[in-house]
DNA sequence: CGGAGTAGTGGACACCGTCCACATTAGCTC
DNA sequence: GAGCTAATGTGGACGGTGTCCACTACTCCG
């Protein structure tokens, strides 16, 4: 039942945002009196900051996807490179889509969501994990060097982000497909260019 | 009257984000009945548009300011570079220490405030003007090839503006201010080394 | 001077988040 | 197996919000 409550906001997240996850109409869905919710959420907040994270997690599998299907040995280089920009592009893509969870992802500043500053033990599944990894490759393939890489990911991040804001919900949001796919390669195109 | 709404949805949004500019309570400020409002309004969207435009031209007019605070004569490469520099700077700050204005001005997506495509006659008073001005007199400046210029706004407002929005109301908020600031300086170095 | 349009009022409705008291049901203890 | 306990869902209510309708007062202009 919570996980109905959790299913039926990500659907309202998905098609409106995190405005349109509305306790009473989640719990409506799921076929329940409104103040069942309350049984397994303190709070609408609560409630949406599980569904938030599930954004979250969304984006963060379609990362996972992009990078899983670049060919290539780890460490090599063009391939490390090529990994790196599929991640940029499954950002996009996901923010184009998905616009309803693009925007939810980034609702609340739930901090620990995205990915942690300590990398504890395995591989981080969060976004921000994600890219510290494409990074940490490009190190290991001798593309970037390693005194640059230090808290690289946070300019590289804005970049993309910012990007994937103004052209998605933000007011770039009218331009027509090929005119954002064209900034949006730009931006990779940059991106690439601070590396070396 | 209508001005008086405005005034006090500003100051909503400037403690409380979009959200917090709730028209009862602009119309409960001015010291009238709610439905007073819907004289001057056809919908709360309609105020919150309004007022987002404010927001949008606070923000023009800090980044006018930084620009305007910058020493050298028009076309002087490093003062044409110290003027990109202010206006990256000047949003930072306006996004730190503003942030329900920053977020509400980028709440409704009113396409033409910001900076439209076509430059018109005169000077644009938009944040997006202010940008490209300071482009085309790094162009007139002989440090940006003006092969590069075209376009070149929107990839640079996406990298600032994705930090500010990262560091600002989104994951990385808690950063310390040496952090932040740190961030900020090297996003802005990132641009630099992007016009050679 | 009188009619017309305009700004503000009063009351109402539907919707939302949330709190309280209650019913039902499951599980565990004696 | 009986009875207490904790959990889960229900019903009703309150305050807050956006919005609509009918109504009033005032101002301005012919």
């Amino acid at each position: 039942m919570r996980d109905g409550l959790v299913a039926a906001g990500l659907e309202l997240a998905r098609s409106g945002g995190p405005d349109a996850v509305v306790l009473r109409e989640a719990t409506r869905i799921v076929g329940v009196v409104p103040n069942a919710a309350y049984r397994h959420f303190a709070d609408r907040d609560e409630l949406l900051a599980v569904v938030c994270a599930a954004a979250i997690g969304e984006l963060a599998d379609r990362m996972a996807e992009g990078v899983a299907s670049v060919p290539g040995a780890y460490g090599d280089p063009v391939a490390a490179g090529e990994r790196l920009r599929a991640i940029g592009t499954a950002y996009f893509a996901f923010a184009h889509d998905e616009p309803g969870l693009f925007a939810t992802a980034f609702a609340l500043p739930q901090q620990h969501a995205y990915g942690t500053p300590d990398e504890a033990a395995g591989t981080d599944r969060t976004p921000l994990g994600r890219l510290r990894a494409a990074l940490d490759e490009l190190v290991d393939a001798d593309v970037l060097d390693p005194q640059r890489r230090p808290g690289l990911e946070y300019p590289i991040w804005s970049t993309v982000h910012g990007m994937a804001v103004l052209s998605g919900q933000g007011p770039l949001r009218e331009l027509t497909d090929v005119d954002r796919r064209q900034l949006e390669e730009r931006t990779l195109m940059m991106i690439g260019e601070t590396l070396r």
